[in-house]
DNA sequence: GATGAATGAGCATTCATTCAT
DNA sequence: CATGAATGAATGCTCATTCAT
């Protein structure tokens, strides 16, 4: 039985030691290498007692990733001030930064799943889908504020930007710094912002001129 | 034993058989679920035929991923023409999307496994590696040039947008646009090359005016 | 994972049917022709429940030879009375009869696995010297009390008489007689016994009178 | 086919490498590591080779131990002198450690095997009888010549000495001194000897008065 | 709820043996 | 004669999953 309704304050707390302990195994060795076994044991758990909270190692994993969908949701509905962008800019790289190292273990097996399990690829193409569509709006407004180069595509460019933030991050941490020099995060963080707004034809002095007061609501 | 000594003209032709029963197998399924038998049905074999020729699936994957990376050291030393950095960018990018759509099978595998797989990611690490270092030459060179703005670390500034054309490559071509929206492999070149090129700071009358004639050799 | 930390009650007696199933095909079979189901099915167990309890055949088997060499070092423990050395002769040669014939299987095995297996040979090698080293102790306190004949390396004599003895119970135990005319074992026992005593030069006579009365220690 | 007829001149050659290679083989990793190809890569053949000439390595190696035992055949013919007991045990003794050393790789194989395989079983027996058969006939006769004492069946005596120096042997050439002290094989050889003497109570002065002059013939 | 014993399907791997060249 | 490519039966071993206690 996978039901969790009718869980004691015990079952409870048992379930949340197995998902805890399933994302710590994730974090260090991946979907791949992780055996029911190895994440009961790592809870101090004896191996049938998995059964009574999850199926197998697939919904376990899936049920970590909805997890952290849902923070990531929740990010992206966070406000985005056109009016400054290099500020938002850095500061929304900067969250995002943030959400990726603290997350890191289930978006690398986000990743590793991916090219094998459809269900993941899907979850993974809407996500994505959420997040560069929130670039490409904030794009397409600074457009019609005259802050954004109009001759580039906003929805290409969004998932362009989106692809090199997300994937630097990715590397950064997901993947130990693999690939990359090792710079400070705030460095890093700089660095991206200017490539975005110079990349987006963003004029700063434009900017602060014709910035109208409108903030995103999605 | 494997990696026989003395193959004869139909051994290694079903070396070679093997190697793209995998290939294809690896770009439909993944990995972590290709069996050694699906690879020796797939070509036709009988399962022993496999260990005549490789001693495990991690091999042959290692086998497959060198070849794809001998082919990436050949485009990472093909040259590019600072003097003229749109028309290069364009150039480097399309080739790098031909190069990616080409091998998309064993790239997928390679961010697949690079979560689980140390010698894999030791393997991916030291290509990436290769792949920015190259972008940041240039970048360095078209700062002394005069065409780019040196207000940004070269080194960063390449892996960022060396992460920007690769995962962007990487849904398009392993994921089979997971997360990106359908456009044209033209028109995706053409705005990745614009973020590029103003992300840069590149001015195109600029780098025309300034372009001395040095051509890089590497 | 094997010899697990906690085993219930049920899972001792399983271990313990394991080693009897083992121990029985050895004996039938021989080390070379015992396959890991062979035990299983043999213990009405499936074919897995094995690797609960040990890692492969070698290491059962071993364990087995342990079993073994423990009961074989009390055996070497046991007193010999050299004031009476014929009597002594003849029990110690008798309980070591008994010794090989309770464990004929793991004995035989012994020998067919020195010939192949570095481990075995190396715990075999070990039994032996403590079993001639013990005859040997004999031997010399019974030159000492003057029983037994100084002219010949009481070492070298104990291995000889030793081989002798072990020899003989290997052929008509562990091979079911082979080789051997087949006689009462109370009859093998007292003639082994006279070839021991005259081949030491005791002299009953001799060795009754000046027997003193010191009884080994160790 | 393994018919030896119709084999040329090339054909008989290859035919006793073939042989010599598995001898070397059982000598260093006994039978039950001995594979076919083992076999042939060592003679520098292919595979397939094995089968103009073996049908399988349970083959090859009986006709190994056919060639042993014919030798041994040889050397339990040659002469004994019960006149002169002491020399002839000596030489005796000396000429089988010789056969032992000489032959060590088959006869440990025979060892190994005689576990499990009835064939090799039957054929040691066989071997062992005889060899025991040619003592006995001997301790008979020195009964009858009054050298030898006459309280002690000679059969199982010829076995239980015969086994002394059989075993002996075998742990010093066939396995390489396990169990046994580091001595020389001339003093090993005395030693036996005094034991053979004494243990079947010869008496040197008694043996040369007695004896007259019939040499064993078989 | 938790335990750990037992099961058995699923794969990897080895190696003797055959056979076309 | 010799080669080495190919086969496939035989086994080993792992691990998810069930279930009696």
């Amino acid at each position: 039985m996978t039901e969790q309704r009718t869980l004691t304050e015990k079952g409870r707390e048992t379930r949340l030691r197995l998902l805890r302990s399933a994302e710590q195994l994730l974090a260090t060795q991946g979907y791949a290498n992780m055996r029911i076994t190895d994440i009961t044991s790592n809870a101090g758990l004896s191996a049938g007692a998995f059964y009574r909270y999850f199926t197998d190692r697939h919904q376990i994993t899936l049920e970590l990733m909805r997890e952290m969908i849902d923070e990531m949701a929740e990010f992206i509905r966070s406000p985005f001030d056109e009016s400054d962008p290099k500020r938002s800019v850095l500061e929304s790289t900067h969250k995002y930064f943030e959400f990726y190292d603290e997350h890191r273990a289930v978006l690398g097996v986000l990743v590793e799943m991916s090219q094998t399990d459809a269900q993941v690829a899907a979850f993974w193409d809407e996500t994505k889908r959420a997040f560069y569509a929130r670039i490409a709006r904030s794009l397409r407004r600074g457009v019609r504020l005259g802050v954004i180069r109009d001759d580039i595509d906003p929805q290409i460019a969004a998932e362009m930007l989106g692809s090199m933030t997300e994937f630097y991050a990715f590397q950064r941490f997901a993947m130990n710094g693999s690939g990359l020099t090792d710079v400070s995060t705030a460095d890093a963080t700089r660095t991206i912002a200017e490539i975005w707004i110079s990349g987006m034809g963003l004029n700063e002095q434009d900017a602060q001129r014709s910035a109208p007061d409108d903030t995103e609501t999605d």
